[in-house]
DNA sequence: GCAAAAATGAGGTGCGTACCTCATTTTTTG
DNA sequence: CAAAAAATGAGGTACGCACCTCATTTTTGC
């Protein structure tokens, strides 16, 4: 006998399919009782709804909306490759997804776009944006109006999204903390952290992986304090090579945002043999070229594929409310360097 | 309009949803005219067939076999487990996974095995062994029966296998020889390498890419020849020891299989300060532990989870003929070290 | 105990596809 | 050109489930 179907519970609880049906689908008129036994039989024979099957029935349409900061690098534009990569190779059945940009650092706009999102009948939201009231106050509504939401790569506290997908940024920091020791064995030195976050947020988890690990294993080296890019190239270039005339004991640099073209270029030049040692964040093609030309030693990634294939996962469950495999959805703070190139 | 259908096609084509099927199913007694043109249908609308819809109709079940060296370590345990996890989870829909055991290094009984399975009627196999003319010609038996074949781990060449599935092992030996070298700046020093592979085939290339990697950036490690443990623990200590005895220089320790309780201890009896280096392959749980204890400094791996689900989909995929996501099934080398430990 | 209300049963339809049969049309062949 | 062979059409059933209607039974309240 093969999977037991909603005709062998009929049989086993002595009841007609329409009452199974009713239970099954949470239709009203059906007393506690039959509800139980129902239950029961569905407990003893180990039955579970064919997903292909009720969508099929149901005419089962997801829809989904991915809303992602516009314009901010390339981390972004890895993200939107990867959704629709996943979109395109149908591996999304029934899947509508679309995809909503917003403005960097603009709550205001975020908040419009939510309730455009609001108004249309979207069963699932991921968002990555920076955290503030009133995106949280609007993904709530969201929430409540039984939208399934999963955050992206930053998390936003308490705004009731179901699940947050991305890595530990503390443990980011330390991996990249831990490397960063190690690189440079036993010597004394400074470490200029660069960050141009979008996320106040990750930052500072990272930046605080970052010193706690070298605080506890490596206190020979001392950690200057972070220098500020806002996505002004000329500025960068000027603050870190004055960061480097001030400070020529500097043996590693650690960049907390992503990837950056100005940052990189001004480090090189001052790097000779390797030294200073450069750690980053997410392996966009900036970054990758980087560890091909021997720019940057190491890059601290999390895998923007698996990430929005995840989304599109733990979304789908929580409208189907099924339940999935935990260990596929954990995303890992991948190391890069030069030989593991993906 | 939604998704095309059987009956769009149909209509287009200007034939009945008999001719229809006929090409779709490949059955004969449709002219070579006739079948261009509902392909031709087919292309201008766009039609894919809807997968669960046909799995339904076809009671589709899918009969895979897994095929893993028997009492060979915790490496194939943890994938042991996370097939389990796998089926258990019910992600596998329509899905019978048999789990097949084979005795380590006896190509004669994985024959027999491989003989048994073709006897049966399975779809498509997962199989990680070592390379053998018998069990390669069995295979290639197999795969000429129709059977779809997923090599795991460590590939077998020219069986006929659909796809392999597992680390490219030169770039993990790189990455492994890139950490030892960064690990130890610029010192001299002698590398003990290792080795307890079960698979020559993956032992050979791990090898090659960590000696390339340390003659071309690391030159004044000098990798002294492997020594190999036989699965014997009063061995290994004992080997170990001598090693450390006549070279007092050792800086660093390469084991280039997968972990292993007795080498580890003979290891840690000899490292003090985190020196030697010790750099190892496969996540398992002694690994795990060897981290987390600071005996160990880096583990190179590959998530068996994600090897299992992607045999999985691979083996589908190739049952129904669909394409599948390939950035999806491609297997990272990870790197793992203490602070990044998943 | 009787009417109203609630619960349940019986049965149907459709989702998109696979697979089957049998009648009818078209093409091929000697 | 007729007979045989091949190609095509028409139509049905099934898969497991969702959703619907309407008749029938059971329970409840007074």
């Amino acid at each position: 006998m093969g999977k037991p179907t909603v005709r062998d519970i009929a049989k086993t609880a002595g009841v007609s399919l329409a009452t199974v049906d009713r239970v099954l689908n949470a239709r009203p008129g059906v007393r506690q009782k039959t509800i139980d036994r129902v239950n029961e039989a569905i407990g003893t024979l180990g039955y579970t709804r064919d997903l292909s099957a009720a969508n099929l029935a149901r005419q089962r349409e997801y829809n989904f909306a991915f809303v992602l900061p516009e314009g901010s690098g390339q981390f972004v534009d890895t993200m939107v490759a990867a959704l629709q990569e996943a979109v395109s190779s149908g591996q999304a059945e029934r899947l509508k997804i679309k995809r909503f940009g917003i403005p960097a650092r603009d709550p205001h706009a975020t908040v419009k776009i939510l309730q455009r999102i609001g108004a249309q009948s979207v069963d699932g939201i991921a968002i990555m944006v920076p955290e503030s009231p009133e995106v949280r106050d609007a993904l709530l509504r969201l929430k409540q109006a039984g939208t399934a939401i999963v955050t992206l790569v930053s998390d936003l506290p308490s705004c009731g999204r179901d699940r947050f997908l991305g890595i530990d940024n503390r443990a980011a920091g330390r991996t990249a903390g831990f490397l960063m020791g190690r690189f440079q064995n036993n010597t004394d030195g400074k470490i200029l952290v660069f960050s141009n976050s979008m996320s106040a947020r990750d930052a500072i988890e990272r930046r605080l992986g970052f010193d706690e690990v070298l605080a506890e294993q490596f206190p020979r080296l001392a950690v200057l304090p972070s220098l500020e890019g806002h996505d002004d190239s000329d500025r960068i270039k000027r603050i870190i090579r004055r960061s480097f005339e001030v400070n020529p004991d500097i043996s590693g640099v650690y960049s907390i945002g992503s990837g950056n073209q100005a940052l990189l270029e001004a480090v090189t030049r001052f790097r000779q043999g390797g030294n200073p040692v450069v750690i980053g964040h997410e392996l966009t093609p900036i970054m990758r070229r980087g560890l091909l030309d021997d720019q940057i030693d190491a890059v601290i990634t999390q895998n923007v594929g698996h990430l929005v294939r995840s989304a599109i996962r733990v979304l789908r469950a929580k409208c189907d409310t099924a339940n999935l495999l935990e260990s596929q959805e954990r995303i890992r703070t991948e190391i890069v360097v030069r030989e593991n190139l993906p």
